[in-house]
DNA sequence: CAGCCTCCCTACCAAATGGTAGAGAGGCAC
DNA sequence: GTGCCTCTCTACCATTTGGTAGGGAGGCTG
């Protein structure tokens, strides 16, 4: 092999990595053979279990990684999640922006929550959970405030938005085919986008208005 | 077989549709497979396969009946998104006592979503998209009225709230891991559902107090 | 009684599945 | 060179899968 192939076997990993989360995402984890992945990946099913010893390891090992990138992520999401109001966009649009680069985590992770509720259970109080305790006494302390509505329920509320962070991006194929046709899927795509984070935002905060004369934000779109 | 087995077809017909739509919520289609079904009913697999010509068949069956239930509950529905906004919240709770009456209908809607997504957009715009269709007037007349806020995206918002209740109800057994342990199950459930339902409020309606200092719209009851 | 229909069964099949055995090719150290 | 390690391959295996063939038991109708 030529010199540029200096660490084959990471290659042929992240590869074989790449093409299972995209079929698992698709397709689902019973609903994808060991051949299809290495197929996709050019090389024989053999080949792919001298590398994972077995289907589940290559499970397990594609949710890792995927939560690996999504821990890269945590710590700038944890510095906006402590700052003002004008922040709160910036952790709802970095969240959706994680899901949106790649859909197929959102699908990742909505089949494993539905395949394995136990396990992604486990998943979620370990990477999720302090994240979500930070926002959480964020939005205590607007309650004391008055930013937030009082009625908030912080850790339901949280629960609730991740949830449709996630699921409204792993579903969005099919989600937009609510609203009648005629408008481009993308430009539906932008809007739901858009509409996910108005919802999040004005069912947290108390309107300017009613807090006082601020100019109308601009809404998130990007 | 006894008299009272007077339709002893329609009977076994049923009890496969209930044990295949338990577990092709629980496992996923491609995770249950025809021997587990019958076995759960009480027969054999060729015995099932005389009930359905064949497990697709099954699939969509099992999609149809589900369906057909929804569709018994939409008059109620479409009756009460006319109201005013305290039947809001009747159209909300209705939809959501829909699917946590029996939370595998919610599974089973976000796994077709993901399996098929292009059949499953058939489905939603031929079953929810007439009385999504109706909410969304109800919110634009509302944003006239200035009962909602002007900025809302009727057709996304729809489609936001409800990919909210589906997905939160189904995956609501590793939903409540975000918050911290020691609340009890059943508890944290309660609390999602009452989030959820503020949550879809609270995104679409000013508050009472600004709408009193801004009664702009006339009062165009319903 | 015969004939038919409904329903379930045992026995079977071809295909696909996850996984193993074992060999071969290339590179590298000695 | 020899030996070793990494990586891939072909060939194979046991199991499970969706689905079929065909028969039998019970009931209904004539």
């Amino acid at each position: 092999m030529p010199a540029d192939w200096s660490a084959p076997q990471d290659d042929v990993r992240t590869r074989i990595l790449r093409e299972a989360t995209r079929m698992f995402a698709a397709r689902g984890f019973n609903g994808t053979s060991l051949s299809d992945i290495a197929g996709a990946v050019g090389i024989r099913k053999p080949s792919l279990l001298y590398h994972f010893p077995s289907k589940d390891e290559l499970r397990k090992s594609v949710l890792e990684l995927m939560l690996a990138r999504w821990n890269e992520l945590l710590p700038r999401l944890l510095r906006a999640a402590t700052s003002a109001k004008g922040q709160f966009d910036a952790v709802v649009h970095e969240t959706v922006a994680f899901f949106v680069e790649d859909p197929d985590r959102a699908r990742l992770l909505v089949r494993e929550a539905l395949n394995r509720p136990g396990e992604m259970g486990a998943l979620v109080s370990k990477y999720v959970r302090p994240w979500a305790a930070v926002v959480c006494d964020y939005i205590r302390k607007g309650q004391e405030q008055g930013r937030v509505y009082a009625d908030v329920d912080p850790e339901a509320y949280v629960a609730q938005i991740i949830n449709l962070m996630i699921s409204s991006i792993a579903t969005y194929e099919c989600i937009g085919d609510v609203a009648p046709p005629g408008v481009a899927a993308t430009e539906m795509r932008a809007r739901h986008i858009r509409e996910l984070c108005r919802v999040a935002k004005s069912s947290l905060f108390l309107p300017d208005a009613a807090r006082e004369e601020e100019p109308a934000g601009a809404t998130k779109g990007s």
